[in-house]
RNA sequence: GGUGGAGUGGCCGAGAGGCGAGGCAACGGACUGCACAUCCGUGCAUGCGUGUUCGCAUCCCGUCUCCACCUCCA
């Protein structure tokens, strides 16, 4: 897919700040290459349908990736999908499906939700099973470095020895020594209980045997861990910008995949970036909790667009609570926003997206990505647009509308996108028709209201409300619209 | 037990020593046949208690409550 024509480059000097999870600071953004940005964030594990709170995290990076394309950086983003797993197993055996048919059709699943919300494709997204070979190169390594050893319980399992590594726990800011043991844990062939697998030898045999590869170690398959490290090497190199992901990776995923790759040798990421929950009833949202509200569903009940702006409006690093009224808001604020466009758009005709952006907001952006301050600043910028629209200075309605599209792209709001005008769904083969039925009755309207017959006017305003058709008078004559 | 976050108006949600974003809802006014939209205006909030300061949501100390992570989790 093209990149939407909104996403422009600019060419201001580059402050953007970022908020490093490791260091707990915000620094100013330094890539290891000047102008170009590599990010990894860890995708999902393809077990079920992605919910509200997988799919924030795709948004949260979605728009991360298209401020630095905004600011001029070239961007490079990595996505893994994790297609190999315990509960992949579990749940496709349970269905008596594929495991890897499951894992598929889930991944379609997950393309169609972050697809439904704006979300651009990664630059590429690897597969854990398509990347065994690198898998099995960096356990060598580990092996032959000493961090690694392979269980001596005959298993075939590999285990990172977190004892040969002192910084282990810096990335969460514990000290092995501190963690909760790991009670129900089975310790297999672990020299330590904190240690972690590489590599999971098969010593089911109601597994499938597709679901395991050679080794020199036996068959098996891999630690999920291990797979983010081989796969953001690949692609990223043993240096790279930003790791991201939900907060909840943080420990153990993170920890432990920053422990194998720097006890690998590899400098690994600079930047780490944590987005946190979206909760429901103040709880965080999670499969385990089943309290999950599904892209599907969510979508079904309001406009993608507006689940989107809900999911942006805040802070990354804030979670935000799951509501009707939350969403029902987020979709009323950015009709206002729509309204001023579509207003704008009738005075002064199709016009690009601004080249330069309000300052406000790119200090906003700048400023570790802070969309709410951003999002205040389309606000005021369609006030001042409404304002013109009123006072009749189609020059500075032309600016606004120019300026809040601009400020939409960037978040990946913009109406206009592609990605969300090629959506015509089914039915936008009738559009002539219900345009011409609803024009004879707004022309019915117009003659009543001529000779002053109200009632019969409101009549037809009010059975076209019934179906979802607003009707509104302007001084350039009836207005309508479909709400969602 | 360890680690990390959060408590802001009716609601959502920012800010991080002075001038208290923004939105939604509400109320008053303008415009409109009416309505919708829009514009103008009103509302005056920072868990609790000390302290620091000329001044503190913002800093210190204490305290209460909530959430998350400690090998399933975006």
């Amino acid at each position: 897919m093209a990149l939407p024509p909104d996403v422009h480059r600019y060419s201001w000097p580059v402050t953007f700040q970022l908020y490093d999870s490791m260091t707990h600071l915000t620094r100013e953004f330094v890539p290891v290459v000047p102008g170009q940005v590599s990010i990894y964030h860890c995708g999902l594990t393809v077990q079920s349908a992605p919910h509200l709170g997988h799919i924030r995290k795709e948004v949260v990076f979605d728009v991360l990736r298209r401020w630095l394309t905004a600011s001029g950086y070239t961007v490079k983003i990595v996505a893994n999908v994790t297609d190999i797993d315990d509960k992949i197993l579990r749940r496709s055996a349970e269905q008596g499906v594929e495991w890897y048919a499951l894992a598929y059709r889930f991944e379609l699943e997950l393309h169609k939700a972050y697809q439904a919300l704006g979300c651009l494709p990664p630059t590429y997204e690897p597969r854990a099973t398509g990347h065994i070979p690198e898998m099995i190169e960096l356990i060598t390594l580990l092996i032959e470095r000493g961090h690694a050893y392979v269980a001596e319980d005959g298993s075939g399992d590999v285990y990172f020895d977190v004892r040969s590594w002192p910084d282990y726990g810096r990335l969460s800011g514990q000290r092995v020594a501190d963690m909760a043991p790991a009670e129900d844990s089975d310790p297999r062939g672990k020299r330590d209980p904190h240690d972690f697998a590489l590599w999971k030898g098969r010593t089911d045999s109601s597994e499938p045997e597709t679901a395991s590869w050679n080794t020199p170690w036996g068959r098996g398959r891999p630690g999920w861990h291990l797979e983010c490290s081989a796969m953001s090497g690949k692609y990223l190199g043993d240096e790279f910008d930003i790791h991201g992901g939900g907060l909840d990776l943080r420990f153990p995923h993170h920890e432990n995949e920053l422990a194998q790759s720097t006890a690998a040798g590899r400098p690994f990421a600079r930047y780490w970036m944590h987005n946190a929950w979206v909760t429901a009833a103040g709880e965080k949202m999670s499969k385990s909790l089943g309290n999950g509200a599904l892209v599907t569903e969510v979508t079904k009940q309001y406009p993608p667009r507006a689940v989107r702006f809900y999911l942006v409006a805040p802070h990354y690093r804030s979670s935000i609570e799951y509501s009707d009224t939350s969403l029902a808001e987020a979709t009323t604020s950015l009709a206002r926003i729509d309204s001023f466009l579509d207003r704008a758009h009738d005075l002064v005709g199709d016009t690009a997206p601004a080249a330069v952006l309000p300052a406000p907001f790119v200090a906003a952006m700048d400023d570790d990505l802070g969309t709410p301050a951003a999002v205040a600043t389309i606000y005021t910028t369609v006030k001042a647009g409404n304002q013109a629209l009123e006072a009749g200075g189609t020059e500075a309605v032309r600016e606004a509308y120019a300026a809040v599209r601009a400020m939409l792209g960037v978040l990946g709001l913009d109406p206009l996108d592609p990605i969300w005008t090629d959506a015509a769904g089914p039915g936008a083969d009738l559009e002539p028709v219900v345009d011409g039925l609803v024009k004879a009755l707004l022309d019915q309207r117009q003659e009543a209201r001529a000779r002053k017959d109200y009632a019969a006017a409101d009549a037809i305003r009010d059975s076209l409300g019934a179906l979802g058709v607003q009707v509104e008078d302007t001084p350039q004559g009836p207005k309508w619209s479909v709400e969602h």
